[in-house]
DNA sequence: CTGTTAGCGCTTTCAC
DNA sequence: GTGAAAGCGCTAACAG
C-alpha cells in the first residue's frame, strides 16, 4: 500500500495525509491523530526510499571500524558500537556498520549516508581519513585513541591518556613501590615513552631505563617482557603494562615464575577491556568512558551534518578502575 | 550532478548511460567501456535512494542483536557480526545494525531492508521473532545456540552442542579423571542437563548429581559453584562448565583455595570466546565456528530473498579447543 | 486547514 | 544499439 491508496481509503488527498504524518503544523488535530490512529491500524507504513529520494536526508550514518582491532578488542567495539548506536538513534539515526572487511570502492554508496563515524586505529592514515571522509565532502568524525590527524576537514574525539596513567603510577608509589617497570607498545603511543620519565619521578619512582620495555600487541608480547623484567638481579615490584592483553601475558608471567599476584608483584593494565575484570586476580586498570566517547562524537558529527557547523575536535581523559592485582610492596624486596 | 546531466555532457541519452553503468546487453561494448570510464574520471554515482525506490531492492540486511549478550560475548558478536557482513558484501548487501538499544517501533523501516539476521538470545521468544520478521514477511533467518524455535515462517542455523561437550569429558575421561563437576546453567540449555547422566557414564565417568550445579551466568555464579564443588569431601578432579565465564570464574575459585590449574583440578569451558585464550592458564575448551555459521545463515537468507525459496533449517557441530587448563587427574585423588 | 501538482534521480518499457 | 517518456512513492510549494 502506498499514500495515494491510502489516502484515498482515508477519504484525504495524499498532501493532507502526508502533513499529519510528518507532525506538520498546518493540519488539523482532529485530521491528524484520525490518520496517525488509521495508519498503526492498517500498518501503513511511508516507503522510506522514497522519503529519502525527496528530501534528500538519509537519517543513516555508517560506523567504519578498522579490521584490525588489536588494541581497541572486541569489547572496546562492541561497547562502542553500542554507544554511537544509542546516540545515533536519539538523533534520529540508523547505524550501518563496515567493519572493514570489504575490498570494493565503498564510492558506491556515497549518498546513501549523511555521515560517518570512523574508528581509529594506530595505523590510520590521513590519507584513509581523507578517502573514507570523500576529502572532507562526507560529515566525519574520527574516534581515537591518542591525538587528532593532520587533516582539520573532519572532527576528532581523542583520548589523553596521560592523566590517567599517572594516577595509575602514582596508586603504585602510595603503595609503596619505587621499582616500577614498564611494558609498552610504541605501535600505539610513543608519546607516553617520551613522558614516562618525568611522570614516574614526580610520583615518587625510581626511572630506570632497563625496566621499561618496547613490547607488541599479543599476550604474548606482555609474557615475554615480564619474564624479562622480573628475572632481573634487581625485579621490579609492580609493572605497568600499556594495554590489558600484555598485562594478562604479565600475570601468567608471574604465574610461570611461581611469584603471586599481587603478593609478590603488582600489576596493572591499561583500556579495561573486557578481560581486565575476568582474569585471576581481577586486574587494576586505566578505564576509558566508552559511552561519553561515543556520545561526543555523535554529538560533533550530527552538528556537522544538521547545523553545517565546522569539524571540531573534543579531548576526553580516563580513570583508574582499582581491582586486586595491585598490593603494597612485598616486605623482602 | 545526477545521471541527466552525465548523460549530457557525455551527448547520450540516460536510458543508454543507465544501461551501460547497469551492465546491460544491450548496450554496444564500446559505448559501455567510455560510459565507465567518464562516470570513474568525473566522480558520478547513481543516487542509491532513487535506485531503491524503482528498483524496490534495497540491497541491505539488517542485523538484530540481543541487547543482553550474556553467553554470546562480545567477542562471538563481534566474529559474528564481521563474518555476516562478510558473507553479505559477497552477495552485494550492506548491513544494518541494530544492537537492541532502541525503544521505538522498527516498524518505520520495515521497507529499507530486504532481509533480517537475529542473533537470538536465551530469552528470545517466538512472539520476539514474529514481530521481527514482520510475520515472517520480511525474510528472516535466527541464529540459535539451541534449537529451531517454534515458527517455521523463517529460516534458522542451530548448534549441535552435545557432540563437542561429548568430546570434552571424553578427554578428561583418557586423562584418567573419573569424578568430573558440572557447572551449568539452565539459563541456556535445560537439555544438556538431562543428557549430561548419560554422556558421562558413556565415556567412563562416573555421574553424581551432587557434581552437577545450576549457576547462573556470571563469573561469581562459576566461582561461587566451583568453591562450592572443590571442597566436597571426595571433590570432583576435574570441572565441566558451560560457559567460559563460568570456567573463568571456577579458574579463580581453584587459585582462592590454594589449588593449581591443571596440577589440582582440570577446568574445561564452553564456546571459545576471546577469554578463553587470556586467562591463565589459558583454558581448553569448546569452540563454536562462527564463520561457517555466518555463511550459512546469509546463505539461507539469500535465498529467501532472491530465489523466494522457502524457510530452512540448517545444523551446525563445534570442536574441541586444547589449551592449558587440562592434565591428568592428580595421583592423590 | 486542505487539495493539486511538480519534481527528487533513476530504471524500464516502448519506439525507432 | 539508442532515444523518449512513463512511472517508482513521496514531499513541498502553490493555490484556494
Amino acid at each position: 500500500m502506498n499514500i495515494v491508496e491510502f489516502a484515498k481509503s482515508l477519504g484525504l488527498s495524499i498532501g493532507t495525509v502526508s502533513r499529519a504524518l510528518n507532525d506538520r503544523p498546518e493540519v488539523s488535530p482532529v485530521t491528524r491523530k484520525m490518520v496517525l490512529m488509521r495508519a498503526e491500524e492498517m500498518g501503513f507504513v511511508r516507503n522510506a526510499n522514497a522519503r529519502r529520494l525527496v528530501t534528500g536526508q538519509n537519517l543513516m550514518i555508517r560506523l567504519e571500524c578498522p579490521y584490525n582491532t588489536h588494541i581497541l578488542s572486541d569489547r572496546y567495539l562492541v561497547e562502542m558500537a553500542r554507544a554511537i548506536e544509542e546516540s545515533a538513534v536519539t538523533h534520529g539515526y540508523d547505524l550501518l556498520l563496515h567493519l572493514g572487511t570489504r575490498q570494493r570502492d565503498t564510492a558506491s554508496e556515497i549518498e546513501s549516508i549523511d555521515g560517518l563515524v570512523v574508528i581509529a586505529a594506530p595505523d590510520t592514515s590521513v590519507a584513509d581519513i581523507q578517502k573514507l571522509s570523500h576529502n572532507g565532502h562526507t560529515p566525519t568524525v574520527v574516534i581515537t585513541g591518542s591525538n587528532p590527524l593532520d587533516y582539520p576537514l573532519v572532527s576528532y574525539v581523542c583520548l589523553d591518556t596521560l592523566p590517567g596513567i599517572r594516577a595509575a603510577i602514582s596508586r603504585l608509589a602510595e603503595l609503596g613501590h619505587r621499582r616500577v617497570g614498564y611494558i609498552g607498545s610504541d605501535h600505539y603511543s610513543t608519546s607516553l615513552r617520551r613522558a614516562l620519565p618525568g611522570l614516574m619521578t614526580e610520583v615518587g619512582l625510581t626511572w630506570n631505563p632497563d625496566m621499561a620495555i618496547d613490547a607488541g600487541i599479543a599476550q604474548e608480547d606482555g609474557y615475554n617482557a615480564a619474564r624479562t623484567l622480573l628475572t632481573l638481579p634487581v625485579r621490579p615490584t609492580a609493572l605497568f603494562a600499556r594495554t590489558d592483553i600484555l598485562a594478562s601475558g604479565a600475570i601468567q608471567a608471574a604465574h610461570s615464575l611461581g611469584m603471586f599476584v599481587p603478593g609478590d608483584v603488582s600489576i596493572i593494565g591499561h583500556d579495561n577491556i573486557e578481560v581486565a575484570a575476568l582474569v585471576s586476580p581481577p586486574m587494576t586498570t586505566v578505564a576509558i568512558n566508552i559511552p561519553e566517547m561515543a556520545a561526543i562524537a555523535v554529538r560533533l558529527l550530527v552538528s556537522q551534518m544538521v547545523d553545517k557547523s565546522d569539524p571540531g575536535v573534543e579531548h576526553l581523559g580516563t580513570h583508574l578502575v582499582i581491582r586486586k592485582s595491585c598490593g603494597p610492596v612485598p616486605a623482602d624486596a
